[in-house]
DNA sequence: CAGTGGTCTAGACCACGGT
DNA sequence: CCGTGGTCTAGACCACTGG
């Protein structure tokens, strides 16, 4: 008769399977949390517990006095993994290289960057630019502006032999990330670095980091022809 | 002095902010659930709570035995927000236009699509072309794979008035989603629905949808150039 | 083995927000 | 108003895993 105790787990995937096979459509209003642990025989705060993870995992929107109900679409968010590019490169088995190829003086930043990482005028920036290839396969070229206004010891160090995202990483924390994903086609120095024909479409990110509201730096990133990004929900 | 009673929110924010500001640096193991409870003047389910949260996040890793420890990096995921078509287009303020340009008849699935979709030797598939505008500037040109074992129904659904993800939403729940982001360049017929030269940059979305293991849907999305996708952390 | 997180319970109070 | 979810508490047992 004692069943084994009721875990917040068994609750959820029950309450999810309802869900998954119609036995609750969409837009139903779930049974109240007082009810459901009647019917689990649990406390309520196992099926509070259980139906929180539903919400966070959007199957589901709770409202007070409201109550919970179905959510029509299933699943409109995906978790995106963003591997470091060594480590994505070494998971291929290729070695890899890192190169700097540019590296601008010190300038005040251009007006567009300004815009993208909301820095005061007149801030000064460093602006590089970077291969990083797997084996002798070019595999994506980097260009970084780092602000000098968060980051003057930027000024100091070469990047030479360490890129200027693993040394950021170890130099300094960020609180804030700004994502984007675009198509670009390969210019001029780009398709030279890649090896590829102008104009060949490139998957680009661009990333904006900052540090409590103060720019830290933007990467843009452009991957050679064939790259592709996967997620998982 | 009876302080108000202690959040969780609170407890997470103020361990949050330690990680940030240096006071916990990486790699650090933090104190036990019981001593921070003892601290923070709560019950030890509240520092529970507000320590999930943070691994949620991915700010620290938590092992039993071993403690709660500040991970290095970060944060290496991003939440990705992925809109209906026809909302993003109408969040534009432009009027959403779907056109069916062409439906395939029922046919065998060719190899690469098999292989995506984890599909039998000789399972029939649906394929439709569709155009997506934004008024009258196109968006996004679909190209559309319904798997007729798993979804028999589409055979008989015209796709004239709703676009097949709409239908789909409304027809068939799905269990699991992949989705692959590249670059691609415009061929010609996507050249020419999309009104801009061949061999455009185009990006370009696919999504495999299953159901319990048996594969729903392949779409894939190419926008139109300049089409830009962002995500929040 | 022993310490740490993982979880359940039973009860309580509270805040929000439909009715 | 008052029902529903949101959260806290104090105590307990358990499971995993590092030493």
């Amino acid at each position: 008769m004692t069943a084994a105790r009721v875990t917040w787990r068994q609750v959820h995937d029950e309450l999810l399977a309802r869900i998954r096979n119609g036995h609750w459509p969409a837009d139903t209003i779930l049974p109240g949390e007082v009810e459901l642990a009647a019917e689990f025989g649990c406390a309520r705060a196992t099926v509070n517990r259980a139906m929180q993870a539903l919400s966070d995992a959007g199957y589901v929107e709770r409202k007070r006095k409201a109550g919970t109900r179905v959510r029509a679409a299933p699943r409109r968010q995906a978790r995106l993994a963003i591997p470091l590019i060594r480590d994505e490169i070494e998971a291929t088995g290729a070695a890899y290289r890192y190169t700097l190829i540019q590296r601008d003086p010190p300038r005040a930043a251009p007006g567009w960057l300004r815009a993208r990482l909301r820095l005061a005028d007149g801030a000064q920036v460093l602006g590089l630019t970077c291969l990083h290839a797997a084996g002798s396969r070019p595999f994506m070229v980097e260009h970084r502006w780092i602000s000098l206004g968060t980051v003057p010891q930027a000024a100091s160090a070469d990047f030479v032999q360490t890129g200027p995202n693993e040394w950021l990483v170890g130099e300094v924390p960020f609180t804030d990330i700004d994502l984007t994903f675009s198509a670009t086609a390969a210019a001029g120095e780009a398709a030279e670095l890649l090896d590829c024909a102008p104009g060949a479409a490139l998957f680009t990110i661009e990333r904006c980091t900052w540090l409590e509201g103060d720019a830290v730096t933007l990467a843009r990133l452009q991957f050679a022809p064939g790259y592709q990004m996967t997620a998982a929900p």
